[in-house]
DNA sequence: GCCAACGTTGGC
DNA sequence: GCCAACGTTGGC
């Protein structure tokens, strides 16, 4: 079993909205990247866990664990004009970006901060999260930096 | 295939 | 709102 962490912009969806959405599960689209778009399509697998992050707001933070209930899929949004993540160059018959499901295990007793996180930075080498210049919005997490962000809970 | 220009990300 | 870092685009 492999884990992740999920980054995504609370404004845009939260982990309260996923925590009100139908049976807590949201399908994971919009992912433009293809470092992030391989991560879904080749090592997802069903019943790996990851860990849900607010980025880009007031206190960037991981706020609870998800689990994958559904492995990579197209991603319809691409193929919608209306859509903020249409991509003109997804052909349907041969889709370039994919999606996964997820489904909300919990919320954290606590959000960790991302600067709380950075405390341990002598623990976290090889930490997509922390490493300069980040930006990957799907990406592996290592077991100890799993367990290491837990403990902290 | 190079690389400058551009748009985006995301912490602060 | 700033700006460093990054990925993508497109002219050559």
């Amino acid at each position: 079993m492999n884990y992740w962490l999920f980054k995504n912009e609370p404004e845009d969806f939260s982990i309260d909205d996923l925590a009100k959405a139908k049976k807590q599960t949201t399908h994971w689209d919009g992912v433009r990247n293809y470092q992030a778009r391989n991560f879904m399509r080749d090592d997802m697998k069903v019943g790996d866990q990851g860990f849900f992050y607010h980025s880009n707001c007031e206190v960037p933070a991981v706020m609870g664990i998800v689990e994958i209930v559904r492995e990579a899929y197209p991603d319809h949004t691409a193929f919608d004009a209306n859509d903020p993540h249409f991509d003109p160059k997804s052909d349907p018959e041969n889709p370039r970006w994919m999606m996964v499901d997820v489904k909300l295990v919990r919320k954290l007793e606590r959000p960790i901060p991302l600067k709380e996180i950075k405390e341990y930075m002598d623990q976290l080498e090889g930490f997509h999260l922390v490493a300069r210049g980040n930006r990957l919005s799907v990406m592996p997490v290592q077991p100890k930096h799993w367990k290491l962000i837990l403990s902290l809970e």
